[in-house]
RNA sequence: UGGGGAGUCGUCCAAUGGCAGGACGGUAGACUCUGGAUCUGCUUAUAGGGGUUCGAAUCCUCUCUCCCCAGCCA
């Protein structure tokens, strides 16, 4: 069977393609997901997700969902559970249990009795700032521990000593033995095990000594047969060590060749918005939000829950491609993502955010008629649906100005316009707050001969304004999203992005008026409302009550012309 | 001032010695019962200098700029 190159491509599957060519791996292709249960997984992870999983899909190999869960301290089960759930969400498969890093703690724990018997490592006794002091600087070399010199029987019963708990936190480490005087500080012989008397989540306490990720890594990428360890630029420096490790490893008959090749690629960067665990678990526990599914973070979970399609988020990954420089990408190439696939797939509905009452005068008082609709003009499969038209309708107050500006051609007074599927209407009168002047009604007469929206005389109409009918209306609630900062890069300026965040990124509206084809809707159910945007059903509703979280907005020709005059 | 990386339209990604191309954005227009969608046009880039070559984004060289590394985090 030959190998077809793929068809988007990068640099990293251009390797895979040489590999594949040249036999390296046997021909065999194994990624990994390697994600910490320290957070939940966001956009950055998607980027990782999709590279990982669609490698493997796309050279017929296997991607595996490894948790790498080497610090106790840090980890949760509940951060298992939703990571598996995101991954998932997203798409792919890595069969029924994920793997995990503590599962391998044994063989970790011997290849490092191993590393000791070798001479490759030693304890360190002496204390952090000890250590840090001694390491140098990244222009001077760094000094020989005093206890680097121990023998390898010594090394062992120490060693020993601590996984017995015969020792205190930080009171001793185990470090590789490299070289304190290299270039590279990753080899001024690193820690590869510490002590911590913590309860594991999966390995309980079992474990009173914990490997180090750089030393844990790569064991891991090697048990699993991991043909290529792809991860980010930052663990670049790393790599020597990766190899180091690895080789001793294999010299030792510990592990067998062909060992895994870590490849690095630059992490995602999305304007207006923060992707660091860091950040965003500050996000959460300072309450700027209201959780990690919240619709404005760029978690998993809270892009599912503001409607995002795994589709989408998938179809994103792929145009933002992979490459080795930093980069930031923009907001609007994921909003492009996700209308393009909802314009495809959203059944249209009518819904009024903003209501303004509208009485048809000419309209009997008690006739109501059903109207057809269009449920999406792109899929004419979805068919379509009934609307029920009455004397006293809500449509938008945007859709109305008493002193139109020259580009307005929405309703004004006596302008016509038609109601989607329904009638050319004319507006006669406007009813104003005599105290406020505001708006409150407006007074309009339609024409019958216009029904479903047609002029049998073919006059033209320059606007069509969506409405609900306001006895049939169901009474909702919109959450309107903007972004969670107001600065491309949040902090860039004051280094502290919590001075960025966006006062306005959430606007409750209620109650607003939707037909009453949405009744029962179920959550997770979205909807495009014609003329503003993408709406999904939020989890928050309940039997009485709907709740829609904006997805994004349509593109808005108009909201551009207002902008610009401003 | 050590080591490791990276510099191509506003943004992201291609071009692997042979016409610098695509996508998003922006912009102008066509069409339209969503100021949506769709379609069309336009827009702008090889960090800088020197060299090799018939020919350089690509090779060599010098310079500049940006990112990462001094956790018993990952």
């Amino acid at each position: 069977m030959t190998e077809e190159a793929p068809k988007s491509s990068d640099f990293i599957r251009e390797i895979i393609t040489e590999d594949l060519k040249t036999g390296k791996y046997d021909r065999r292709i194994h990624t990994r997901f390697p994600p910490e249960p320290n957070g939940y997984l966001h956009m950055g992870h998607a980027k990782s997700i999709c590279l990982n999983f669609g490698i493997a899909g796309d050279f017929s190999g296997k991607c595996n969902l490894r948790f790498d869960d080497t610090n106790p301290e840090k980890e949760e089960q509940e951060y298992v559970n939703s990571i598996i759930d995101s991954v998932r969400w997203l798409g792919f498969d890595f069969g029924p249990e994920p793997l995990y890093a503590s599962d391998y703690f044994d063989v970790m724990y011997h290849a490092a009795e191993y590393l000791i018997t070798a001479g490759h490592a030693y304890v360190d006794s002496q204390t952090a700032e000890e250590m840090r002091e001694n390491r140098g600087t990244l222009t001077s070399p760094g000094k020989d521990s005093p206890f680097r010199g121990r023998s390898a029987d010594e090394n062992l019963r120490l060693f020993r000593e601590m996984r017995d708990g015969r020792h205190p936190d930080a009171s001793m480490v185990l470090r590789a033995k490299i070289d304190m005087a290299s270039p590279n500080i990753n080899m001024r012989d690193p820690a590869i095990y510490r002590i911590k008397h913590a309860e594991h989540h999966r390995t309980g306490s079992i474990w009173c000594i914990y490997p180090m990720y750089t030393y844990a890594h790569p064991i891991e990428d090697a048990i699993e047969k991991i043909t290529h360890s792809i991860c980010t630029l930052e663990f670049e420096d790393q790599r020597p060590f990766y190899d180091w490790l690895l080789e001793r490893l294999a010299e030792g008959g510990l592990l067998q060749r062909p060992l895994p090749r870590q490849i690095e690629f630059a992490r995602l960067n999305l304007s207006y918005t923060v992707l660091s665990k860091r950040k965003l678990i500050q996000l959460v526990t300072e309450g700027h939000v209201r959780g990690w599914d919240d619709p404005r973070m760029p978690t998993i979970s809270g892009i599912r829950r503001r409607g995002y399609t795994p589709e989408a988020v998938r179809n994103f990954c792929e145009r933002i491609g992979v490459a080795k420089r930093d980069s930031m990408v923009d907001l609007s190439l994921l909003e492009f993502c996700i209308r393009e696939d909802l314009n495809k797939r959203a059944p249209r509905v009518m819904a009024v955010l903003r209501p303004l009452r509208m009485v048809i005068t000419n309209y009997p008082e008690d006739q109501e008629e059903e109207l057809d609709a269009i449920n999406n003009p792109e899929d004419p499969a979805a068919g379509s649906r009934k609307v029920p038209f009455s004397r006293v309708l809500y449509i938008e107050r945007d859709d109305f100005q008493e002193n139109p500006p020259k580009q307005f051609f929405r309703l004004a007074p006596g302008r016509e316009v038609r109601l989607r599927y329904a009638y050319y209407i004319t507006c006669e009168r406007v009813v104003k707050n005599e105290q406020t002047g505001e708006v409150v009604e407006l007074h309009c007469t339609y024409d019958p001969k216009t029904r479903g929206g047609d002029s049998p005389d073919g006059r033209k109409v320059k606007a069509t304004l969506h409405w609900v009918s306001a006895k049939h209306a169901l009474r909702a609630e919109a959450r309107l999203y903007d972004t969670l900062f107001i600065t491309p890069e949040p902090g860039e300026e004051s280094g502290d992005f919590r001075k960025d965040i966006n006062a306005d990124s959430l606007t409750v509206l209620d109650p607003v008026h939707v037909e009453p084809s949405l009744e029962g809707s179920v959550p997770g159910s979205t909807y495009q409302f014609e003329r503003m945007g993408y709406f999904c059903v939020d989890p928050d509703t309940t039997r009485g009550k709907l709740a829609f979280n904006r997805t994004v907005t349509l593109k808005d020709t108009w909201a551009k012309i207002q902008k610009a005059q401003k």
